[in-house]
DNA sequence: GCCGTTTTCGGCCCGACTGTTTTCAGTCG
């Protein structure tokens, strides 16, 4: 089993940690998590990349040094700093750490002077009251421990449309102690990511102390964490965590630049301040003591000499040295999309019949919609068998003679049987304007036999399109194993498409996949799997991770006239 | 440990809040 890039990642954040309990340069435990980040959104797997003989040291944040480990642990399978790291450090100290309120300093004191080693060791500590013989820890040290030692740990990250509900809500609540209603939520949820940990709301407000007051009071809120006279952070009862900012109008632009995040991206733009000999933090640019920006994001981009990057791209992915040199994408928009390609119907496991489908379709705008029912392997959907679909046919065509100015085209979510085989006969494929071939069963293959059967599925050139290729279900089910590399260099080889698929419990493509696809050559649809008329809407959850993909609409067969894309779809 | 028209040494983002302290270290984002 070759070493994935996740594990490696995993090595380093722990090589990490252990350096800083041991305190350690904090500059190079720094670095092994830069590594670990670089390492872990790479789109291709570093045993891949050993192989074809590339030198790991090009990538930014590993060196010659860093290079060397990691073809060891590619070797090795063991990362020989960490394992003299854990022998000198026994225990479970980077879950101890993980705790709220303690940190690597904390944790060192703990194992130094109380010889805590694990969690169980902690609790014992905590229950004997030793720990208070500590300097730096008192009562409320002691009874924040005892409760987060009391529930389980699992940090839950929100779906974005999750996030979205809870937003807009407390928004509404928060807007009218805002000046001139300026109230945003920033962060990750700004940047559109699938999954949100937190929300970052950014306000301006004359008083922020009577802002977060606001906040608190909120019915929803479960516990106040903190509560400044310009910061306050509540959990509300989802255990999604606000954190509210309140800024001066000055300050706006800074404000909702930093708190946009990335981290990574604010602290590359601090670089390019600091190149300049200014200064850059939540308050403003700064030249010494004198404000030379900080009102909007745009004056902040433009002092530093570069365009304004859109909230999706800024992850530290090459984008600052793209805008850098004028060359960031026209990225795709809601606008662009002209039809939806992956849509069911009541014929399977839809709630709307054809025709009412179709008119949604057309009331958001679409010159096309492709019906895309089950096939019979899902019995679950009432899947269609040949017969079925030969009907369905004949319907579509008599509703397209009525409709004007939508073209309902024929299709089928047909599944890719466990050996790659497609699940109805190529004799009624062939009379579809495209097929949507789709994995629903048999997840836990073999990463090499899974990718073979979905290869081998697109070897059948009626299919047009992968339908959520990796098969995640967000918080539910992990993708299934599969060498993505290989999936994306097979669909181009033969002309495929991939799906982006809309739903936000799947957003699958994701972002990072989605981008080595356009950087491949391979085009995408983007298609919301709608159940219902409702789900049309979900198209832009499905723009947001193209957006975080870098995708223009070049890059998207549905933003493409019906004519052309026909063509297209035909191989 | 990385990085470089401030380049092979000496930097490495920066501020708010808490708890414990009595002026600040540690944690967090």
């Amino acid at each position: 089993m070759p070493v994935q890039n996740a594990e490696i990642a995993e090595m380093f954040d722990q090589t990490a940690e252990l350096l800083e309990i041991k305190g350690d340069n904090p500059f190079r435990s720094r670095a092994y998590r830069n590594a670990a980040r670089v390492i872990e959104r790479l789109p291709k797997s570093i045993t891949n990349l050993l192989k074809a003989g590339e030198d790991l040291s090009e990538l930014p944040g590993i060196g010659k040094d860093l290079a060397g480990k990691i073809a060891g642990i590619v070797a090795t399978h063991h990362f020989d700093v960490l394992d003299r790291l854990k022998r000198e450090l026994p225990g479970d100290l980077g879950e101890i750490a993980a705790l709220p309120g303690l940190g690597p300093k904390r944790v060192k004191l703990l194992y130094d002077k109380l010889g805590v080693r694990t969690l169980e060791d902690l609790r014992r500590a905590v229950r004997s009251g030793r720990l208070r013989e500590l300097s730096g820890f008192g009562e409320k040290s002691e009874k924040k421990l005892a409760a987060a030692l009391a529930k389980p740990q699992a940090e839950k990250r929100f779906k974005l449309s999750e996030a979205e509900a809870e937003a807009e809500a407390l928004l509404q609540h928060l807007r009218p102690s805002a000046t001139d209603g300026q109230v945003v939520v920033a962060g990750s949820y700004r940047r559109r990511r699938d999954t949100v940990g937190d929300l970052d709301v950014l306000m301006i407000a004359g008083d922020g102390s009577a802002a977060g007051d606001k906040l608190a009071k909120y019915d929803n809120v479960a516990s106040v964490l903190a509560h400044g006279p310009t910061r306050t952070t509540v959990v509300l009862g989802s255990g999604l965590q606000v954190d509210l900012r309140v800024v001066p109008k000055e300050s706006y632009g800074a404000a909702l630049m930093y708190f946009t995040g990335s981290k990574a991206h604010n602290i590359s733009l601090r670089g390019l301040a600091n190149d300049r000999g200014w200064k850059l933090n939540e308050y403003g640019l700064f030249a010494g003591k004198r404000r030379i920006g900080g009102a909007t994001e745009e004056e902040l981009y433009r002092k530093l000499d570069i365009a304004m990057i859109p909230p999706e791209m800024r992850e530290d992915r090459g984008e600052i040295a793209l805008a850098q040199a004028g060359k960031l994408p026209r990225l795709i928009t809601l606008a662009d999309i002209r039809g939806d390609l992956h849509v069911h119907s009541n014929w399977s496991d839809g709630r709307a019949t054809i025709a009412e489908m179709a008119a949604a379709a057309k009331a958001r705008g679409y010159a096309y919609m492709a019906l895309t029912d089950h096939s019979r392997h899902v019995t679950i959907a009432h899947g269609l068998d040949a017969g079925r679909l030969a009907r369905q046919l004949d319907e579509i065509d008599r509703l397209n003679d009525k409709l004007d100015g939508l073209t309902v085209l024929k299709g089928a979510e047909v599944d890719i049987l466990a050996d790659g085989k497609l699940d109805l006969p190529d004799k009624i494929l062939s009379r579809l304007d495209l097929v949507v071939a789709s994995v629903h069963y048999k997840f836990e293959l073999s990463r090499k036999a899974q990718t073979e059967r979905i290869i081998t599925a697109m070897d059948n050139r009626h299919v047009s399109i992968i339908g959520h290729p990796s098969g995640r279900l967000i918080g539910e089910r992990e993708a299934y194993e599969l060498d993505m590399e290989a999936v994306i260099a097979a669909a181009r080889g033969h002309g495929c498409h991939l799906e982006l698929n809309a739903d936000p419990d799947r957003l699958d493509l994701n972002d990072i996949n989605a981008h080595s696809a356009k950087a491949a050559g391979v085009k995408l649809a983007i298609s919301t799997d709608a159940h219902s008329t409702a789900g049309f809407a979900n198209m832009r959850f499905g723009i947001d991770q193209a957006r975080r993909g870098w995708l223009e609409p070049a890059d998207v067969i549905n933003t493409l006239p019906l004519a052309r894309l026909k063509k297209l779809l035909k191989r």
